[in-house]
DNA sequence: TATATTTGTGCAATCGATTGCATAAATAAT
DNA sequence: ATTATTTATGCAATCGATTGCACAAATATA
């Protein structure tokens, strides 16, 4: 059975005498248009079946509804959250979102960005992949004059919104907690990478020590690649070392995840012995035994607000407007890794 | 500074004293141009910066290079792993992937299925919602000729193609393997909702434990929503109930993780006093403590599978070939949680 | 050499909606 | 009763690429 052709505008001004001018301004609520016309219109359009072509409308007014969104990883919860977040923004504004990921691979980052151009976005959405260094396709982005919003992996090289959490805060909330707990050398797994936000949180680490009087100490901060097996490297060190030490702040959970492993292998008691504390606040940390004292970083809250820059520079239109920078504050969440029974 | 016009294929013809034909059938590879002409169009088409301009190409062509993507929830493993899957192979293929989800509301899936239709998608993946009973927004999809690929949630009523696991299975080779480790009283967790595969798995776990002969006893078996506090409902009964049991499978991750926690607490030893099955793979499964046995759904080769029916669909052009089924073998991922140390 | 075929381009319509400008009709102002 | 202003609609170009058909030039065939 064939299926019978998708009616246009065209079909409807026919049926009612007018033109297709008359009916496409009918439909946008031009207020040109007579009352009358307006609901014949309308009701045609009902009795025909007919649903706008976006494509056609796209190509004239230069506008396709569409966002384009870059992330690492689309699978991972942080991620996957956000996309969460701008879809829910998005849908509600009848914008639809695409989204790709470049599993931190530079060329990954700028085919998708072009990919994006082409299909042409009304703007993008995006994270900055981890090795990234260049940021020509982004300024291209800019150069057309199409909103640009970066979210938690960010770069000062660009003028644009941009959406990160306070890492130094939720560092500092972490270790301050741990302190109260009446942990006193406390270590610290951090990472190498180029990336700020290892950097502010071990600025939020250092800090929060000297606030409280500790004397921070350069052999109780690890660094490494903050994953599972890093955490498990740096704890069995820990404890062949005979190091000193009573609680752990990983600036991932996965790290602290594996050397809660290797801790608890060890007959080591978490909290009373070691008291623990990620970060990122990952599905897991409620499933661990203990479960796994965190700092939260509302990714969907994050993904709202990064959707909320994205249309408020987007309606702002030509006129250049102050890029902003919100940071959201962290939370921290406290589990049984960190919590002490008794002082 | 202003931003200079973009470069069209009329500027490239243009340029070369050509026609805009000419320079489009250059840029799609059409066999009758030229090798001259060819080489000079691409040349100047770099020279230019040109990018092509997918809305007009879309409009005239009718294919937008979009694939509309629609999940149940976006940020939960298993669906956004599938994304991935997903979104790897079209990008391979220069596609684009619109993502929406749905939150398991009939009426947002109806709305993002005609969103997706107004945007001009290519075709459609979707999963459908737990509470959807009809299907006219799907059908009008297949009605214009678009393919529809269902992934994980089918149904019967559309004739189209899908690819599901093996939930029978999936829960047989659990069921299975807890018969091996010495289990008898196995207890199910299950949901009455109506979608299939909580009935596979049940068929599965039943099947299993007949065909090594152990008669089903239906007061095993408890059903309920399968989240985390279900688990520890049904767990809880168990214990007050005093029921003689000796292992759990259980068809959620999450009911599985609410039993242990239960189970635990009550000092029952994991898996030699009751040993405990999961289903999905969820990621948190590998941190538990003991680590949670469970059945692995391939996600993102599932969400391979989906879109490469997806093309061959696409492909097969306006021929009407039979919709594909397929299913995907699990894998039952053994962890210490079901492992017994001594028979 | 005359005819048939192939090769490479051009012409012009088309996809469907939007929009600046023009204009007729209706209403208001003088 | 005239002129000025609104109101409602039409006209036609436009967005940028694609594509069926036509056709001249080049090459092959008889």
């Amino acid at each position: 059975m064939e299926h019978s052709k998708k009616t246009t505008i065209h079909d409807i001004a026919e049926r009612l005498n007018v033109t297709a001018s008359t009916v496409s301004r009918a439909l946008n609520g031009n207020p040109r248009i007579s009352d009358n016309t307006r609901k014949a219109v309308l009701r045609a359009a009902r009795e025909l079946d007919y649903e706008p072509n976006q494509i056609a409308s796209a190509l004239r007014s230069g506008r396709t509804q569409l966002i384009g969104m870059l992330v690492p990883t689309i699978n991972r919860a942080f991620f996957s959250s956000i996309i969460r977040g701008v879809e829910e923004v998005a849908n509600s504004l009848d914008y639809r979102v695409i989204v790709s990921q470049s599993n931190e691979i530079f060329e990954n980052e700028e085919n998708a960005v072009k990919a994006f151009l082409n299909a042409r976005v009304d703007g993008i959405i995006a994270s900055i992949g981890k090795n990234t260094e260049h940021f020509n396709h982004y300024k291209q982005v800019l150069d057309r004059g199409l909103p640009l919003v970066l979210f938690d992996r960010t770069t000062p090289q660009l003028q644009t919104g941009q959406v990160v959490i306070d890492d130094y805060q939720g560092a500092y909330m972490a270790t301050a907690h741990l302190i109260e707990q009446g942990c006193e050398r406390i270590v610290h797994f951090t990472s190498e990478r180029k990336i700020d936000i290892y950097k502010e949180r071990h600025r939020g680490y250092v800090n929060a020590l000297q606030d409280y009087g500790i004397e921070p100490n350069h052999s109780l901060v690890f660094s490494g690649n903050l994953q599972l097996e890093d955490g498990r490297a740096h704890a069995k060190q820990l404890i062949k070392g005979k190091v000193d030490f009573d609680a752990i702040f990983s600036a991932s959970d996965y790290a602290a995840m594996g050397a809660m492993q290797v801790l608890k292998k060890n007959g080591l008691n978490i909290p009373d012995d070691v008291a623990l504390v990620g970060f990122l606040n990952e599905p897991f940390t409620s499933f661990t035994d203990p479960p796994l004292t965190s700092v939260n970083q509302f990714p969907i809250e994050m993904g709202q607000t990064a959707a909320n820059l994205f249309f408020n520079a987007l309606n702002s239109g030509k006129k250049k407007i102050i890029p902003k920078k919100t940071v959201i504050q962290p939370e921290l969440i406290v589990r049984a890794s960190s919590l002490r029974t008794a002082p």
